[in-house]
DNA sequence: AGCACGCCGACT
DNA sequence: GTCGGCGTGCTC
């Protein structure tokens, strides 16, 4: 028998198929292997299992080693690799990585097996007489065992002694077995099942997705409007018929409360994904849902490839989070892999959004998907007042703190009420540039081209591009001055400016850089909650899906931020962003506030999500797209051509974009914008970057793919050529 | 990705 | 004369 086998290397050169031969009757489709390649072992994963093979059979060497008896992927994972791989334009083998836990490959994780021994004999009373008197040990073991039945050899050892154990196998009074153990996490949490009761709408939302013949249903629900319960219905009903359920949140999501909402409403049927568990946890919730003891699936993005059979139905919930397209390559759709894994399978896909995404919503107004409106809070609370506060007005005023004086008024008030506030500010460290103010030089990576934040806590400057971490300075480097300005404000420096106005509040800071730690979001969060401080100060990481019912207060310093990105969809994020920071404001008996601090109070993209107008900013937003030919009346395609030496990288870019050019100008009906140019980050992380751009005709698949092998054929050993579709940060 | 093969510059 | 640079080709 012959297997077609993809190697797990990551490279364009070996993105090929190749065949092994086997004996072995277990080895079958999507089963890990040994395979030995060149002159090393590498792992690899079958594709393809056949009688014949058209390569020279000489050539042909033996697949070494199968790794586990069970396929690690199912025949459905080949079918969404194969998807990934003509959606992404990535090798199979990064996409393959995308189905299996990280700590699987290489094999750094293995299954646990614990030994436990058995008695093994009929009449327990003779086979202790029969016994030397002298052996009183094996005799209590015996009892022990007689009177518990099976148990773990390492507790019997401690006991009563290896020898002890040892001696009564040996004399087959006892056998030894060993079985898989699990590292479940979440054991503490409670597993008894809790029934809740929908209301009207929620119950009306649940059949409407039921009975749809449409695939996708969106439902756009304000917070609080309790979507949740809608969600945990679905996956109760999807299980009861025989199905399996996979949910997605934003990892931010993943909270402990969450966590315990599923189990106590799903036992051990839910197991759960996500980063925060150790690797042995991860690797053994994983496998749960491969052998099928666990039905549900629930983690952040990568979760959509949870090795499920039968699935009956997707969630995606918080739809339009930037969390579901990954910040690198593979970078799939969340939705996009979604909608044909469920359509593979005859299954419902469900979005959730209070804010959903251009794309999304267009498609539910143009009746693609099934439209679902949760508009009521089920507490009935009013969502929290926004007042604009025009910095401008305070810079002339003489005002050069970050807090303007309205926001300072309603902390003061605030904090004596005794309640907690909550500022945001998406910009992390202490100042976004260090300058010199003798000659102006601002201190850069010297693999990107990016200045570097100060980060005050470590005395470090640091690269928010690549991680490099260099020594703060003393003096400028370019002249030797020692006269140096900070530029721009992080969160490190708005915690200091705060304990200056507030000395006897209590702060806490949330970014990356305070949940790099084992415990992450978790600790401050719960720290906050438990009302251990006043204010939190954090970055977007604090906008998302929090409960804190003492808030009453949330300052947004930075409102403008992300409007002025150079990027078709920064309205939306902004509004995305707005309403979900909002959102945290006021949530209990107390009224919240928010103060959204600003230099566009005009802006008509604040001035919808001050009104939480989601509606209006729609019908802004989508008509903006399309005279602007943006996405999803186009998709974006960029081509990056990237290389450490850069006279190669510009040489090959001139290659690709002439050949690109035929196309074009073959196309011209297809295109709304072809244009070469150096990336907005010319150097990053050592390469230098060239970019063809396009704007073509949306879902071409065809032009595209014609697109990426006319400039992949330009890639050699020193330059790399990738392409992206609709990317959501173009660096 | 890794590794071997193979063809041109500065050395004991 | 050789040691070693890295361009090129191959891995079932």
């Amino acid at each position: 028998m012959f297997a077609d086998v993809i190697v797990d290397i990551n490279n364009a050169e070996v993105d090929k198929i190749f065949e092994y031969s086997f004996s072995d009757c277990q080895i079958s489709i999507g089963s890990r292997v040994v395979v030995p390649f060149g002159r090393k072992n590498i792992e690899g994963i079958v594709i393809g299992v056949k009688n014949d093979s058209e390569y020279p059979p000489e050539k042909i060497k033996p697949i070494l080693k199968l790794i586990e008896q069970t396929p690690a992927l199912t025949e459905e994972s080949v079918k969404l690799m194969n998807y990934v791989c003509k959606t992404c334009y990535v090798t199979r083998a990064a996409a393959l990585r995308l189905f299996l836990p990280s700590e699987m490959r290489k094999g750094k994780v293995k299954e646990q097996f614990v030994r436990y021994v058995e008695l093994n004999c009929n009449d327990i009373q003779s086979t202790i007489n029969s016994l030397r008197k002298t052996a009183v040990k094996q005799k209590e073991l015996l009892e022990y065992l007689n009177e518990k039945g099976k148990s773990s050899f390492t507790m019997l050892s401690e006991k009563f002694g290896a020898s002890a154990v040892n001696s009564i196998v040996t004399k087959n009074l006892a056998k030894i077995s060993n079985e898989k153990k699990l590292r479940s996490p979440y054991k503490k949490l409670s597993d008894e099942r809790k029934h809740v009761v929908l209301t009207p709408k929620q119950a009306f939302a649940v059949n409407s997705v039921i009975n749809t013949e449409k695939t996708t249903s969106l439902i756009f629900g304000v917070t609080g409007s309790g979507k949740t319960e809608v969600y945990l219905d679905l996956i109760e009903k999807t299980i009861c018929k025989g199905k399996t359920a996979i949910m997605l949140v934003p990892e931010i999501a993943l909270t402990p409360q969450m966590l315990k909402q599923l189990r106590s409403r799903f036992g051990d049927d839910a197991a759960i994904l996500h980063s925060g568990l150790s690797a042995g946890e991860r690797f053994d919730e994983w496998w749960r849902l491969r052998n099928g003891q666990a039905r549900i699936a629930i983690g952040a993005r990568s979760a959509i490839f949870a090795p499920v059979e039968n699935l009956g139905l997707v969630i995606i919930d918080e739809e339009h989070d930037g969390s579901y397209t990954s910040e690198s390559a593979p970078r799939y759709s969340t939705i996009d892999v979604a909608e044909y894994r469920t359509k593979l399978n005859d299954a419902k896909l469900v979005l959730g959004s209070a804010t959903p995404s251009v794309e999304s919503f267009l498609k539910a107004e143009q009746g693609e998907y099934n439209f679902i409106e949760l508009p009521d809070r089920i507490n009935k609370k009013p969502l929290p007042t926004v007042e604009i506060a025009d910095m401008r007005k305070e810079i002339r005023r003489g005002n050069n703190t970050p807090f303007s004086s309205i926001l300072k008024a309603e902390l003061t008030e605030c904090l004596d009420e005794g309640n907690q506030a909550i500022i945001f500010l998406n910009q992390r460290g202490y100042s976004k540039t260090v300058i010199c103010t003798e000659c102006g030089h601002v201190q850069k990576c010297q693999s990107c081209d990016v200045s570097l934040t100060y980060h005050k806590e470590d005395e470090s400057l640091l690269c928010h591009y690549c991680g490099a971490k260099y020594k703060m300075i003393s003096a400028c480097t370019e002249c030797g001055s020692p006269f140096i300005r900070y530029g721009g404000t992080g969160t490190e420096k708005v915690v200091s400016e705060l304990q200056k106005l507030y000395p006897q509040a209590k702060i806490l800071r949330m970014d990356r850089d305070t949940t790099q730690n084992k415990e992450g979001h978790f600790g401050i969060l719960d720290k906050f909650s438990k009302r251990e401080a006043d204010i939190l100060v954090g970055t977007q990481m604090i906008a998302k899906g929090h409960d804190f019912p003492h808030v009453t207060l949330v300052g947004i310093l930075d409102a403008d931020m992300s409007l002025h990105f150079s990027d078709y969809r920064s309205g939306e994020r902004t509004f995305q962003l707005l309403t979900q920071v909002a959102g945290r404001s006021g949530r209990a008996e107390s009224a919240g506030k928010v103060v959204l601090q600003t230099y566009s109070p005009d802006n008509s993209v604040l001035r919808y999500a001050i009104n939480y107008d989601y509606l209006n900013f729609f019908k802004q937003e989508i008509s903006i797209r399309k005279a602007t030919a943006f996405p999803p009346f186009t998709d974006v395609v960029r081509v990056l051509i990237s290389s450490e030496i850069d006279e190669k990288a510009l040489e090959t870019t001139k290659f690709v974009y002439d050949e690109l050019t035929l196309i074009y100008n073959l196309n011209r009906n297809k295109f709304r914008f072809f244009g070469c140019m150096k990336a907005p980050l010319k150097r990053l992380q050592n390469k230098f970057r060239y970019q063809v751009l396009m704007r073509v005709t949306a879902n071409d698949r065809k032009l595209l793919d014609e697109i990426f092998a006319g400039a992949d054929k330009y890639k050699s050993r020193l330059v790399t050529i990738s392409m992206e579709v609709n990317s959501n940060n173009l660096t």
